[in-house]
DNA sequence: TAATAAATGTCGTTT
DNA sequence: AAACGACGTTTATTA
């Protein structure tokens, strides 16, 4: 270990050694990672029996676990937080028994070789923020039509998301019939065409005027022309500014429900 | 690197030799795990931001990408498989991006300090097997009858799980009514006693004479003299065998669909 | 390729 | 505690 860094780091360790630096690390609440040959076994609402092979395992001090393969991306083998843990020396490897009791859910891992072991003492606090997808931008407009303009009334069904390719389907102040594209990220040449071609359905089995409005955080340089002479309009709107106003309408709700 | 073992194993590697270690694991479709201080940046079907923070990044020869923070059992950020991607090293810190071309997703990880980096070169060809949960233990019983005895009809409606408590309910070869409950572990009185209270439940109504068979892969002590004395029934089964026959009906019923 | 269903789904919120 | 819905769900299966 090195002095002020608080981590401990083996490479190909005894079984001994990494045995007790894992259960010195999983007692201080420090997060472990053991690379190495090892085979899984878990019972719980299912079964299953991982062969040996090389895996990684990942220890984090909430107590949640995983066993990762070098390939696929969710774990082979898994506990999720809250999980207590064992550890033991055995004459078959390193055991590490992870179990929830109230779940009846226990999870062994037991290391026949360790190439790699290491703890860390991760500090993590920054932010994390995850900003709306183009589908939460469609429910902030359905929830709060404003966002689109004054007046706008969406075709909504009992289900706030409609089906189909059109994201948003409705009529203006003025009963028009209005169809709404959206992108999340600036909105490209092909973004006006894809409107185009709703238009083009919707003005071919009908002589209505028909208004086609593109939502996007801003238009992309190319398309700002070719929206024009299609004669399209652009409304600018942000996927955090619906997040947002999606917040709030729920907060809001909560509120309603109380009073 | 330690001859013999193919892997790589720095702790507090410079930017610049980690850099060319984690370039080099990648393109040689090595599994590099990355530790130390990272601000995380996504954008796809939604968009992310994480500030920055000591973390693990997970990248696998197959191409995904896990960003675990110290907390929490599912990643942070991540990119399934098939993701491909660009090293570089910037004046904030070493830079991976994974992204999918296809689906139009990036995933940014910029390290500004590095505690551990390793690549490692991961043998696993281990077999991985898991075996039915009670609900699958259901299912084979109702496709394959004789799993309980021979002669045994479950009321089956269209589906061919029932909803409900009581796990299974049908009529025996002699026409008698069956109450079946299941327990993929070894069944304990606690079981026993909730097969009872379903019969009680039918026998209240109707003075027809009820079986009531428990089904789980063996008795737990105590409850075979309480099985007993409640005149309760006991079918050995295991979720293994269960999962055989259902492999096996599907193989069966694939083979039909082909001739 | 698109639609559907399952998952040891997990994880939150609401009842 | 149970039920319901969302998720950057992911994943495999099927039309």
């Amino acid at each position: 270990m090195r002095p002020g860094t608080g981590q401990i780091i083996m490479e190909q360790p005894s079984l001994e050694a990494a045995f007790k630096a894992v259960r010195n690390g999983i007692s201080r609440h420090k997060t472990v990672i053991l690379a190495g040959n090892c085979r899984v076994d878990y019972e719980g609402r299912a079964s299953s029996k991982l062969d040996p092979g090389e895996r990684i395992a990942l220890i984090k001090p909430d107590g949640s676990v995983l066993i990762h393969r070098p390939r696929d991306y969710p774990p082979v083998n898994w506990q999720p937080p809250g999980s207590l843990f064992k550890t033991s020396l055995r004459v078959d490897g390193l055991h590490v028994r992870a179990f929830r009791k109230k779940e009846r859910e226990v999870l062994d891992v037991t290391f026949s070789e360790i190439s790699l072991l290491a703890v860390l003492d991760l500090k993590d606090t920054g932010e994390f923020y995850l900003y709306a997808s183009e589908k939460d931008m469609q429910e902030a407009i359905l929830v709060e039509p404003s966002l689109l303009e004054e007046g706008f009334k969406p075709f909504t069904s009992e289900r706030p998301v409609e089906p189909g390719f059109i994201d948003i389907i409705g009529v203006d102040r003025d009963n028009v019939l209005t169809i709404v594209e959206i992108k999340r990220k600036p909105a490209t040449r092909d973004a006006v065409l894809q409107l185009q071609k709703y238009m083009d359905a919707y003005a071919s089995d009908s002589s209505r005027r028909v208004r086609g409005i593109l939502v996007a955080p801003e238009l992309a340089r190319g398309a700002q022309k070719l929206l024009a002479s299609l004669r399209l309009e652009f409304k600018p709107l942000t996927p955090q500014r619906c997040a947002e106003v999606l917040k709030r309408k729920r907060e809001k709700s909560l509120t309603d429900f109380f009073k």
